[in-house]
DNA sequence: GCGTGTGGTTTACTGTGTAATCTTATGGAT
DNA sequence: ATCCATAAGATTACACAGTAAACCACACGC
């Protein structure tokens, strides 16, 4: 190489550097593009340095999901536990929809580490000393996961994020297909545009019904 | 070659036959093992053969999908719509964990197809001349999707599917880790061999929170 | 000095999706 | 019957994936 830099320039890579370049570059390019070669060369460093911190791609994978995780906001113990799981699960879905790759790795079951451990704890810990019984909590926390899950899902998977592009996804899908078998959905996306849509209200809408159902669960110690 | 067919027993290729191929293996052997050249020798054909009927592999993804959404279970326009909802979740719960891949795909953004769009059409429908507004009836579909997604992705990503299973991770669990910090997990996992939890019960128990959520909305014609 | 380990590189192998090309069978029009 | 266009499938080849194995270079205690 003709074009060394001093070697002291370049801070030696951990298992820490590379899992946050991978989160980084996942994050900018998509799950799709995080390739060992391409971490590789985003850190300076051959692919194959990289299995010196790590076993496979896999441990890669693991501690990605885990770094996220460790974004989520956690509740104290003595919160008021309605306004502590709202803010949970708010925060839950904001850092989930920004590493948007990150459901997928959940499914296919990564996080069982440390971080994920003490997320859990904190979650079932608010509930069960706001005097939820523990099937409840379980309950309780069970059902959010799904609803935030499902919902980041749900947004990932549209085409379209302001209320404008919606409008406009609405007028295009109108046009082309043939929408005369679909009398229904015709009418929702004319109506769309009038009724200021957005993923947000969406979920505030589920998330407030479901808070307001666990709050007519019967607590132990009231 | 040696051992040929008489050419009449080999059905011939078609899109429809790629794509229940594709499901079959991917059931069997999971999304990760459904490679052009497996797709191909499983229909007794080199893997370049199936780019005559199908542009790429995502075609196939896509097409896979709408197979999927095709098995769920659709309601009538005139159904009761409460009965309707929760007939409807519980089939595409049971469709989704079938092949569950299928929400891996759905997230990746497919489905738009004609059989994704008669579905949706159809719940509108029923949510619609049950007297829901276009609003409620979209928060209605919303957030009983979002469930739905939410638990097939947690159902998929937990280790263990029976009772037992459960207790016995939850004994492995208990042991292996430094547990201190987690007082309330152990607390749980302590208590989960009594209660007899499974994943039924607390799909049944989030959907119906929900259904009586929802039929709290004011209706448009009584 | 001298092993010895630690962190990074090189090379190479297998498996992926698919572009480009080649082969063969089929079914009208003559 | 003959011809040949078209379609369905097979072959070959390429770029890129993950990673096993061997290799190198420097820091260190003795």
């Amino acid at each position: 190489m003709t074009d060394q830099e001093p070697p002291s320039r370049r801070l030696p890579l951990t298992k820490e550097r590379i899992l946050r370049a991978a989160v980084d570059l996942a994050d900018r390019q998509g799950l799709g593009t995080l390739t060992m070669r391409r971490l590789g060369t985003e850190l300076g460093v051959e692919a194959m340095s990289l299995y010196k911190h790590v076993a496979n791609k896999d441990e890669i994978l693991n501690g990605m999901v885990e770094l996220v995780i460790g974004e989520i906001e956690i509740p104290e113990d003595d919160a008021d536990w309605k306004e502590a799981m709202r803010r949970r699960a708010v925060s839950a879905r904001e850092v989930l929809s920004r590493h948007s790759w990150a459901i997928g790795l959940l499914e296919a079951g990564a996080s069982t580490g440390p971080t994920a451990l003490r997320y859990m704890d904190a979650i079932l810990g608010n509930l069960l000393s706001a005097g939820f019984s523990v099937e409840n909590a379980a309950h309780a926390f069970w059902v959010l996961d799904c609803y935030v899950y499902g919902q980041v899902i749900q947004e990932t998977s549209l085409p379209f994020t302001t209320s404008e592009e919606m409008t406009e996804t609405a007028a295009s899908t109108l046009e082309q297909a043939p929408m005369g078998e679909f009398p229904h959905l015709v009418a929702m996306y004319q109506h769309a545009p009038k009724s200021g849509y957005s993923v947000d209200t969406e979920f505030e809408f589920g998330l407030e019904l479901i808070l307001d159902g666990l709050e007519r669960l019967p607590l132990d110690s009231p």
